[in-house]
DNA sequence: AACCGAAGCAACCGCCCACGA
DNA sequence: ATCGTGGGCGGTTGCTTCGGT
């Protein structure tokens, strides 16, 4: 059972920024006596605050060791480094970097940091590539749209247009899923690498995939499987991504349309699709149920008019010479493989911000019409 | 110039823990 | 062992500022 607040019963007490006045009395008054209790503390300096209160304020702002301003990039780096290690403990967090308090440093978290994290692929929670899809929250709405103009009642823009964007979509999520399974590779390129050296094969990027995806634990990923999720949630969107090319003269007039997943499976946009967690919603040979379309808009009409593309399966190259290799190159999957090889990944492993400057160049995947 | 939404940040809230009586 | 108090913590709120339209 916690504790009352302690500012309960205290009626008539002041809430609210704090005025310079305020401050002055409560700077001085610490100067001259230490703040000793924090209860009592406002009835001897004259202030009309609860003691929490003033202690909240000495301690995230008028400290004279407080250090304010922006953080530097030592300073971000640091957050980030204890923030993997320790969490959400600011407190402690902030005994590491002197004049920055707890708050302030919880607050740049939220309002920057996070994001920064989020937009290179990384679960700010977990420190580690983001599995999650939630970034495709609208790809069963952009399908229910495709639905509802394929049945005639979206008039107005072109579904041609709606299917555009849901590619475009599609995209962006591919990318992020790519940008996941670059910085799996890079920031385990130690790991990764180990169980190749000497193997007298290719010693690229694609071996240290194999090597992840093969692992099962050695030298792979700690969670083991993440790489084979994310490889088997691209292959997903390979199948997406193969639609016929969306242009009109290859679809009928009537704006009926499918997306044919590898298999034959229609593409569906309803909820259970891309719920839940990693693995379970896409492990490899999952169907995505055609009974899904339309999601919340019912009865989405979308059929299986403009034919199929359905890639290859996956196989994989041991890139080199020896080996005996099997292929990495699905052939109707040129938006993430072709990426990949002429990205050259082999030039950005090992070397200072090699996979900043990978993702940077893997921006155009995001941008590239298809 | 006015409006509006997003972002940033100071401050608050409620809970927990340590400690002393 | 129990209880009350002080202090600390992480999460959340809401006000202010900023940028776009």
């Amino acid at each position: 059972m916690g504790r009352s607040p302690c500012c309960d019963g205290e009626a008539g007490v002041k809430k609210g920024p704090w005025t310079p006045e305020e401050d002055k009395l409560l700077v001085d008054y610490i100067s001259e006596k230490g703040h000793g209790s924090w209860r009592r503390l406002p009835k001897l300096a004259g202030l009309n605050r609860c003691g929490k209160s003033c202690r909240l304020r000495w301690t995230n702002y008028l400290r004279p060791d407080i250090k304010r301003g922006r953080f530097d990039d030592d300073e971000e780096k640091l957050i980030i480094h204890l923030h993997s290690i320790l969490g959400n403990k600011w407190s402690s967090i902030a005994t590491k970097l002197p004049g920055r308090t707890d708050n302030e440093i919880k607050n740049y978290w939220n309002t920057h940091l996070r994001k920064k994290l989020l937009g290179m692929g990384i679960d700010p929670v977990t420190h580690r590539p983001r599995t999650d899809l939630s970034l495709l929250a609208g790809l069963p709405a952009l399908l229910a749209a495709a639905g509802s103009f394929s049945s005639g009642s979206g008039a107005g823009a072109s579904w041609v247009e709606n299917m555009n964007a849901l590619r475009l979509q599609a995209d962006a999520a591919k990318f992020q899923l790519l940008q996941g399974l670059v910085r799996a590779l890079t920031t385990n390129t130690s790991a990764a690498a180990a169980p190749m050296a000497g193997n007298g094969g290719g010693s690229g990027v694609q071996d240290h995939l194999m090597a992840l995806l093969g692992g099962g634990g050695n030298g792979g990923l700690a969670g083991g499987g993440f790489v084979e999720q994310q490889m088997s949630m691209l292959q997903q969107y390979d199948g997406l991504l193969s639609l016929p090319a969306l242009t009109s003269a290859t679809c009928n007039t009537n704006g009926a349309m499918a997306a044919t997943m590898p298999g034959g499976q229609l593409v569906g946009g309803g909820a259970g699709m891309f719920g839940g967690s990693g693995g379970d919603s896409f492990g490899a040979g999952d169907g995505l149920s055609s009974t899904e379309l339309g999601g919340a808009s019912g009865s989405s009409n979308i059929t299986a008019a403009c034919g199929t593309t359905a890639p290859p399966p996956l196989v994989c190259n041991n890139g080199g010479s020896g080996g005996g290799g099997e292929e990495t190159t699905p052939a109707s999957s040129p938006m993430f493989f072709d990426g990949l090889e002429s990205l050259n990944l082999d030039d950005h492993l090992n070397t200072d911000g090699g996979w900043k400057d990978l993702l940077e160049q893997m921006s155009w995947l995001n941008s590239t019409e298809l």
